[in-house]
DNA sequence: GTAGCTGCAAATCATTTGCATAACC
DNA sequence: GGTTATGCAAATGATTTGCAGCTAC
């Protein structure tokens, strides 16, 4: 249920030790409950505990991903994106280009056509990622 | 029509100057209709001109990219895929995560609801990426 | 001829790794 | 107590940039 107790959990049975680093960041991270870079949330966590070096967060980010607990993604910048993976149902992303700002959706109809279509080419599909970039409710007022 | 001349005006249009480097990287480039990284692309063009830097190759890749010849792409690789866009639809993608291969796709009925879905946020969708990852029907046959 | 190119080497940027010290179990 | 972590600095890998010479228009 709680995210951080998983954590512990995973750790402790994969041989590994529940740090206060690690667990400071598990902390900020299932917090933000955001899509953040390894960087931004190293300032968060800096906020609380300066001490922690970038490559901590580095780290604790894949012990996060390889416990199944955070999800890794490629949203065109140049750094990886991530995101806490909640014991809900897979979801897609719309990415507003302007502000950055990402929203998060799921829609099986969707879902049940992808799977129509791989099986189409005999394909099996593990994963899929659907991403909808373009201009956010908020900023399509704006100039520009 | 042809690509290659496309890319000569767009040069030209530019004030930019059709070196045979460049035309070998994107007659190369064209040739191959995969999606390749910059670094096999300069593999294949340093087949036919051994002199052409990989620097060179990564500047016309984006001189294609600016004229709207190429698109990038992440597949989750730390290097970027390129391809070649042809004049018809868009299309989005098979990545086979045995053999890397990539398989290319398109459903309008996909389309639609992601335009229902972007429209039910007030979003206004500029471009997408669906990417179904699994394994391929040639590479289901084999061990593991 | 001159502005725009090339290739090299060096700089970036995000991320990873080596290593000596420090912290969990 | 010994193995595993941390933080720093340095290595890496992909991509970009500075610069002196080269080339297309």
């Amino acid at each position: 249920l709680d995210p951080l107790l998983k954590f512990s959990c995973y750790l402790s049975s994969s041989g590994l030790k529940a740090t206060k680093q690690r667990q400071l960041v598990a902390e900020v991270f299932f917090r933000l409950e955001d899509h953040v870079s390894a960087e931004a949330l190293y300032r968060k966590v800096s906020e609380q505990d300066p001490s922690i070096g970038l490559v901590t967060v580095y780290r604790t980010l894949r012990l996060l991903g390889e416990s199944g607990l955070a999800r890794e993604h490629r949203f065109g910048e140049n750094s990886s994106r991530f995101e806490p993976v909640l014991p809900s149902a897979h979801h897609d992303h719309l990415i507003c280009t302007r502000c950055g700002n990402v929203q998060e959706f799921e829609n099986p109809k969707i879902e049940n056509l992808q799977e129509e279509v791989a099986s189409s080419y005999g394909f099996q599909i593990e994963t899929h990622r659907l991403e909808l970039y373009g201009v956010c409710k908020g900023c399509q007022g704006e100039s520009q």
